[in-house]
DNA sequence: CGGAATCCTCGCTGATACTG
DNA sequence: CAGTATCAGCGAGGATTCCG
């Protein structure tokens, strides 16, 4: 059974929408946790980018998301499907086809993570610059 | 030479500000991928939020964020000050005092932060029902 | 074509022990 | 107290293969 792939490994048991991330150790923000697994998650980012605006097959998306394994694709999209990010359409026609477009869940969500990246766009600079300062200053002392 | 673990796994040159995720499969996008990795990362965060507004000594950073290793609190701080993130401060003193702050633009990150997961503490039960739906579809055909 | 199951690697992380 | 280094265990993810 790989079912229990799509599930989250512990507890969450909270429905309470008490977040507070100091408490995340308990299972309060438990659920923020677990989004923030998904959409950081290299595939899932690219697949629902992929999506955007777009209706796409497996095969579509496995030539477009190029890199993804066959099989990360096919869990990312379970995944997504499940948390009702993106829906899946099947086709019973004999060459199988299986269409996958966001939900309107799912585009909110796009369009959340923009203001991630968005973030990122406006200090990437400033986070090279600290990075390759900090480096620098460790390679003063090799060897 | 632990120096590695800090560094990014691959390439990333591209100081080119033209973010596309579609293609985080080249370079362009690549910084975006290594935020949200920093962010998304369960201690990460966690720093993140218990440094927000607060300086923090090492003990105390390890005693509030309960269930972090020694070794991992470490490695997370090193990250976060190496992305210019957070500020570590050595006092020269004989039982070595080490102060954590947040910098403005670890703040400003910690702001952004907030707006995902205040999409989430807004979508959460809509992602838990779309889940629970899902797993009772799934549960129908066993064996 | 879309997907599921199996195998196998390897990087992350925790525990432990040692410096300054 | 703060930090580094080493070792071991676990689990995520890639490749491959078979099914519908």
């Amino acid at each position: 059974m790989e079912e229990r792939t799509l599930k989250s490994p512990g507890h969450c048991t909270g429905t309470d929408h008490d977040y507070d991330v100091l408490q995340w150790d308990t299972r309060q923000g438990c659920e923020v946790r677990h989004i923030l697994d998904r959409v950081a998650d290299k595939w899932s980012l690219l697949t629902i980018a992929h999506l955007e605006r777009h209706t796409l097959r497996f095969s579509e998306l496995h030539r477009n998301i190029q890199g993804i394994s066959h099989r990360m694709l096919t869990v990312t999209l379970r995944q997504l499907e499940r948390d009702g990010l993106i829906t899946r359409t099947i086709h019973p026609v004999i060459p199988p086809r299986v269409d996958y477009t966001l939900t309107p869940l799912g585009t909110t969500l796009h369009t959340t993570i923009q203001t991630l990246v968005n973030w990122t766009e406006h200090h990437q600079h400033e986070i090279t610059a600290a990075r390759t300062a900090y480096d620098n200053r460790q390679h003063n002392q090799p060897t």
